[in-house]
DNA sequence: AATGAATGAGGGTTCATTCAT
DNA sequence: TATGAATGAACCCTCATTCAT
């Protein structure tokens, strides 16, 4: 009994976060134990309760963290007094790059949203919302200026934000094509769909 | 013992499986337990085994059943004769309609994916592929006949795709707006964001 | 995975009920894995489950079933007719042949009641209760009828329960000293101990 | 990192034999860890471990630290000189006050012999059979002196010590009755019951 | 003398599955 | 075809204990 050797390991918890978003994306947060994150770390399951309370806060610590930076990170990009026809082309192609580049974490924000606990699924479903509303609103203020033709600007919205967000489920890094080439046939597309 | 006199109307298997598919759909195959199917139909869980020879077969009969019941409404539906904007939006009404009615079984049928064991993900796999065909031909057509300015027809036709199946994570019946007019506004969006 | 072989065991619960009596007696009900209770009825530890939904659930029927055994036995026994002072004999002989009989029981339904959840622990706990009680009628009874000399009833009450399930600590059958004998010697003190 | 500031008055391993003692005798030897003792005086579970070698010698400490007591103080208490009605009373009296201070101590004294592994329950055991030997000697220089009338003085022993040590499972200080009054209800019941 | 992270065993419980009835 | 009890593996989590710092 207790702990041996060396072994001292200082990034376990960073690393059981990559560990457990990667097993969470493949196999989903039901199917995959607490052993295999720990497998995957190099420690016995046990020594993951001294970095995360539950398996349920490990999904919501990716969870949040996830929604956290791609809040930001918009944020910090979007220009909200450019013209809504800019500023769509805008969104699209943040949503495109960084959705690529994370096609894991948007995978398991999207996917295990019905595998939060209730206090848990209401915080990341208001982020979620949030970023939906930052769509909404760039539609309708082109719909008002005349820049677009849109029925319904939460349709629209929602319509949209599932077609980018589909990229990560065929989008492979070194595929056939070059995220900017994505990019720019999804800009077009989008362009297009609501364009008078 | 056998079979309790209240076993009235549907039989065992079909119930399972309806159960099962509400249950997948809101929880995840691997969240969910025989148990709690059987006891959604009132049976034991050993009396599952009558019926499917494991939980994983029983996945794939709701799976290949759905995506059968999808290629062959579709066979039955389209005109490969007429013009490929008349095809792109019977394709879009088509698949809105179908998987308004069904959102369990389309939500199970793309997220269960995962869940299938090596030679049963294969065959669903290629049933799926060949309905994105589908949609890949009439796109493919209609670039060459001019009538679709087009990029890529595979990122456009998994693009538009994402988009119409997204439909079913915020659509609900009795909600603002009837499937109908959802069909009306995705029509329309797509027609325009291949349109030249 | 599944049942092999014959291993029919009908009186599994019973067994188990048992085996878990003497190993709570023994090592205390947190110290008894539900693993070794198992082990001595000759099952695995998940069998336990169809019998009983939670290890607290053991104890509570456990206790609550000695506690049962015992109001009953002494409402079948004790005659409310008849003079205190024959009564406080009654109970004298009653408790300690009782007890004597089910040491373990009794150890474990005065021992375990910490570790009853609350809903739980209320419940026994009235039935611990009804039973002193009815040595407190008896007290007081004699106490007015001027049969004995009390200074509180209710201290009283306690002091011999005390005295007479202490008996269980020490008493083994085929020992030193018979039940009667001991029974003599108990019913002895206490009556003199409230003796005017 | 060492020693936090704030560590102010008591040592760590006297405030952990005070948390353990609590503890235990709330829920059980088995049922504590020696997290919750550590979370209780504010250190690292690891620390105990400078003050304790294992969590048995926690126990086995507070165990013989408490017999010892009771041994000491009842060596400094009685006069074996007297009268053994004389040593009846002050025995009884020591009991009841030396047990009322004490009712955790008391607790863990008596219900946890069962946690001690070999060796120490010896010398536990010894302990607490050398102080039920005082009260037997009283008894039988009194039955020998004709002051009492006794049965059997082994099991007269064992009855007056339950007995007296029951009021540590009911009596709280600042409740219905002094310990002081406590103290004469019993000193009475207790001389009646050996009384010829 | 304390921390914090680790070990390895084990705890209660659930699970898919089997089988006698 | 259903029940009910069983298996044996697994699951999440906790525990006593160790050790580098």
């Amino acid at each position: 009994m207790g702990r041996i050797a060396g072994a001292v390991g200082k990034e376990t918890a960073s690393r059981a976060r990559e560990a457990a978003l990667g097993l969470f994306a493949r196999h989903g947060y039901a199917a995959v134990s607490m052993r295999e994150i720990a497998g995957e770390v190099g420690v016995g399951a046990g020594a993951l309760y001294n970095h995360f309370a539950t398996k349920q806060d490990l999904l919501v610590e990716l969870m949040t963290g996830h929604m956290q930076a791609l809040l930001e990170a918009w944020a910090k990009t979007h220009d909200p007094d450019s013209a809504p026809e800019t500023r769509l082309d805008a969104f699209t192609r943040f949503h495109i790059r960084f959705h690529a580049d994370r096609a894991d974490e948007v995978f398991v924000a999207y996917m295990e949203l019905r595998s939060l606990e209730q206090p848990n699924f209401h915080r990341i479903e208001k982020m979620r919302r949030s970023y939906e509303a930052e769509l909404e609103t760039i539609l309708t203020d082109g719909a008002a200026s005349g820049a677009f033709r849109i029925e319904d600007a939460r349709v629209a919205a929602m319509a949209i934000i599932a077609m980018l967000t589909g990229v990560t489920t065929w989008y492979r890094q070194g595929g056939r094509l070059s995220v900017s080439r994505v990019e720019e046939i999804y800009v077009d597309m989008v362009a297009r769909s609501v364009r008078p």
